[in-house]
RNA sequence: GCUUCCUUCGUCUAGUGGCCUAGGACGCUGGCCUCUCACGCCGGAAACAUGGGUUCGAGUCCCGUAGGAAGUACCA
């Protein structure tokens, strides 16, 4: 069989050879460890968390190693585009301070050296490729339709043999190049399918960067490698535009691990170098007694957008997902307590080789550290943003009380002991609202986080009464503090604390209880920083004015 | 069904044949500190899926079983 003709017959004008493409891709000119990778999404506009956790580590590791960190788009199957999919994508991921070195941008156009990098436009090199394929004598077109294909399944199911194109079901491999010409007389449509020389039997090894050595059985199907579209599927212009992109270490989801087989095969074919793999375990999430993939269809916390609506600021997010990428993170951190978290280097041999679970309380517990971490202002103005997408009144109050609502964040804060009481933006209101007039509002006993059960509103209303009396514009703290303390002490309340300890039946109570009585009087909550300073920022009017309000509705 | 991967406290994990009486973090919990709430500090409960090997010795190596996950497309 002249193959060379059956190339020419089937790829008239291709506009590339395998030479020219080599050449107009040289290999980069980097420095020898240099990592470079991509992340390849389909512009379907939903960014997956997890796709931001594959790409924060690409991107480390592409960063940390002088590689480059490329984008490209895979939209080869154009039943999936979006109206601004790409768009979508790369906004969200600047949000976590991934940028990338080549690829497209906003409005999809191409930077870099080795575009172009949207796989819609790169048709001539797919058919370049396939026509050297043919040419070599390694792949053919097929004319089969999506019926036979179906048919032939169903009769090796029925038979429990192997599904796919192979053996005396691959109609297309042996056509002579008469046939050929017939079918593309009648106008038949064809697809390219690679020559398959292995069988399910054969085993293959090879060496993945996260889990070490892989034993799989090899692939034994013809695989398409050019649709009748003249689009290449996923396995196909990953060969291409890996290897012209001069990728050298792919990073993926474990998803396509039971097709390496047939990704090698496609490299060797082509007479391609292979390239390193790391196979990246999904976040999961429990769903009654079993994990499963986070999901975006049932999962709110998949999307992206779920952490910009509860309000975990991005450095939380990814100091989160740093912890879930690699466990001697946390380590790190301990050591280098004010580096940011980029400056971390993920290293891929220590990813786990399951897949985490997402873990809403640690995200909760690793925020809350990093926003004590942030000043007043950046609070303020973190919050703000927030609020002006998701809770328009809050931020009309935030801004109408600027210096007053900064005076509030820097409580306890700054010091070495810094509160942490919030771990995203959505918490504020109910952490800090009290603080504004507009916000605070008890209309009823209900509304006040009292301890009922330990001591009963008679008593408090008592306390509450006789405080008003008593308060004012405090100089300090001790003053202040003392004060509590005699008055709780004509209640019956230890004013020390060892004593009340020594014998806690000779008292009602101790101080610290008549403190938390007056907190939640004037804070409606139980949980409010120092006492003495919230009252300070209030006022002795407003302070007074609670205190009344609180003592009415304890009647 | 077939193929493959995975399996250590509730969760994330450390662990590369003796340092493991299995370590850390989150969560839960007891206490201490304290000028109130927190923070912080100290402590506690809590795990090697299972059965066989190999070995003087196994969480670690091998085989089987179970469970979970993924793939099985002219999707990616």
């Amino acid at each position: 069989m002249d193959y060379k003709k059956l190339a020419d017959l089937l790829f008239p004008d291709v506009k590339y050879t395998k030479e020219d493409l080599e050449k107009k891709y040289p290999p980069r000119n980097l420095k020898p460890g240099a990592i470079v990778t991509r992340f390849a999404p389909s512009p379907t506009g939903f960014l997956h968390i997890g796709s931001v956790f594959t790409c924060l580590v690409a991107n480390n590791i592409a960063k940390k190693s002088d590689g480059v960190f490329i984008l490209r788009i895979e939209d080869t199957d154009q039943t999936r585009k979006v109206e601004n999919g790409v768009k979508n994508i790369i906004q969200g991921l600047n949000r976590y301070d991934i940028k990338f070195d080549e690829g497209v941008d906003e409005e999809g156009n191409d930077y870099g050296d080795y575009g172009t990098y949207t796989q819609s436009q790169r048709k001539d090199i797919y058919m370049a490729m396939a026509k050297y394929l043919v040419s070599e004598g390694k792949a053919y077109p097929c004319f089969c339709d999506d019926e036979t294909a179906e048919r032939d399944k169903a009769i090796q199911e029925a038979n429990k043999e192997l599904t796919g194109y192979y053996g005396s079901y691959a109609h297309c491999r042996d056509l002579t190049l008469e046939e050929v010409e017939a079918n593309l007389k009648q106008g038949k449509k064809f697809a390219i399918r690679l020559k398959c020389n292995s069988s399910a039997d054969h085993k293959i090894v090879m060496e993945d960067a996260i889990r070490g050595t892989l034993k799989l059985s090899d692939n034994f199907n013809d695989v398409v490698i050019l649709k009748r579209d003249f689009l290449p599927p996923y396995n196909f212009a990953h060969a291409c535009d890996d290897h012209f992109m001069r990728v050298n270490l792919v990073l993926r989801g474990d998803e396509y691990i039971p097709s390496i087989a047939e990704h090698l095969q496609i490299f060797d074919a082509l007479g391609f170098e292979r390239i390193k793999y790391a196979h990246i375990a999904p976040i999961q999430k429990m769903e009654g007694a079993s994990k499963r993939k986070i999901s975006k269809r049932k999962d709110p916390e998949a999307n992206v957008t779920f952490y910009l609506e509860e309000g975990y600021p991005v450095e939380s997010v990814k100091e989160y997902l740093y912890t879930v990428a690699n466990s001697n993170f946390e380590d790190w951190r301990k050591n280098n307590p004010d580096l940011t978290c980029d400056n971390f280097v993920v290293t891929a041999d220590k990813m786990s080789k399951s897949g985490a679970l997402f873990d809403l309380p640690k995200l909760n517990d690793v925020s809350k550290n990093i926003i004590s971490t942030f000043d007043a202002q950046k609070v303020y103005d973190l919050c703000l943003a927030w609020a002006e997408l998701y809770d328009k009144s809050f931020a009309k109050i935030l801004k109408d009380n600027k210096d007053y609502a900064i005076k509030v964040f820097s409580i306890e804060r700054g010091t070495a002991k810094p509160r942490k009481d919030i771990a995203k933006w959505n918490e504020t209101k109910s952490a800090f609202g009290y603080f504004f007039k507009e916000l605070f509002a008890p209309k009823s006993l209900e509304d006040y986080a009292y301890n009922l059960e330990k001591f009963d509103k008679e008593t408090i209303k008592k306390i509450v009464d006789k405080y008003v009396g008593v308060y004012d514009n405090e100089p300090d703290n001790q003053t202040w503090f003392a004060k509590i303390k005699t008055l709780g002490t004509e209640f019956g309340f230890a004013d020390d604390m060892k004593a009340y300890k020594a014998n806690p039946e000779a008292y009602k109570g101790h101080y610290g209880d008549v403190a938390s009585m007056l907190r939640v009087a004037i804070t409606g909550k139980a949980n409010t920083p120092d006492l003495y300073q919230i009252c300070t920022l209030l006022g002795k009017d407003e302070v007074v004015s609670r205190l009344k309000l609180a003592s009415e509705l304890l009647k």
